[in-house]
DNA sequence: TTTTAGTTCATACTAAAGTACCAAAATGGT
DNA sequence: ACCATTTTGGTACTTTAGTATGAACTAAAA
């Protein structure tokens, strides 16, 4: 919240500097009106993403991204999330340790801990409950 | 692609009006140019919420509806489909048997015809090729 | 009515997945 | 250098998943 005002008072400043340059420059006649005219638009067409990419955010983009701060939480380790990334493309432990280049022994290791840290008893399971916790 | 390039095409052609018109307007002096600023800043605000609105609805909202078709071409029938949702809540055969009140033997026939038509070796592959094709 | 598709279930089998336990390297911070 | 954690991987085992095949029943379509 604090941190929305602060930007929206910068944004504004902005605003007014851009306002009364534009009319100085014009008085002057450094610039040409059109050259005012696509600083104008630029600026104001990148305000316009901005705001509508935030405001999306909040509403329907908040199941897309990965919450970083419950992996570290559920003390998942690096190894582990990338086999839950193997396991959520759909691979087999053998495939999965193709691609990390480790044993299968190894995968189902790192698939064990990653369970029981998920709480799940398949990887069904723990794909449902990561998709739940949005941290894949 | 078409209805792409016609609404660039109206946008632009919409711009030049704006352009020539805000020159006019300078010249003949019936506008103050903090008017046309002002225009020209709505102008461009609206596109550019416009075009990051459209580009966002590409991506995140269309994959969360089913494609009821799909599942028609793809042969699967209501029962394997039921079983395909247990699969993606995590269950196991034995879970999703007592939920459908059918054995799980059953459930078996059912994920192993599911595989084929999905074309999966593992029913976390036939979840992720599922979600691809937008059925689940 | 015959056919077709869907659902049900069983047996017998193979292949993966998952658990339990142990132990050796590697890594990273104090 | 030392400690804690991570990563690695092995053996042995149990459980679950998946395949193949056959068969019975149902409902709807031809």
């Amino acid at each position: 919240m604090k941190k929305t005002i602060l930007v929206f008072g910068l944004l504004i400043l902005a605003l007014l500097l851009l306002f009364q340059f534009s009319k100085y420059a014009l008085v002057s006649n450094n610039l040409k009106i059109e050259i005012i005219i696509a600083i104008i638009a630029i600026v104001f067409f990148a305000i316009g993403v901005f705001i509508n990419k935030k405001s999306l955010h909040k509403h329907n983009l908040v199941s897309k991204e990965i919450d970083h701060k419950k992996i570290k939480d559920l003390e998942i380790s690096n190894r582990e999330y990338e086999v839950l990334i193997g396991i959520s493309e759909g691979l087999s432990n053998k495939e999965i340790g193709d691609k990390l280049f480790v044993s299968e022994s190894t995968v189902k290791t790192h698939v064990s801990n990653l369970l029981s840290k998920l709480n799940a008893k398949r990887r069904t399971q723990a794909l449902q409950i990561a998709k739940d916790l949005q941290i894949i």
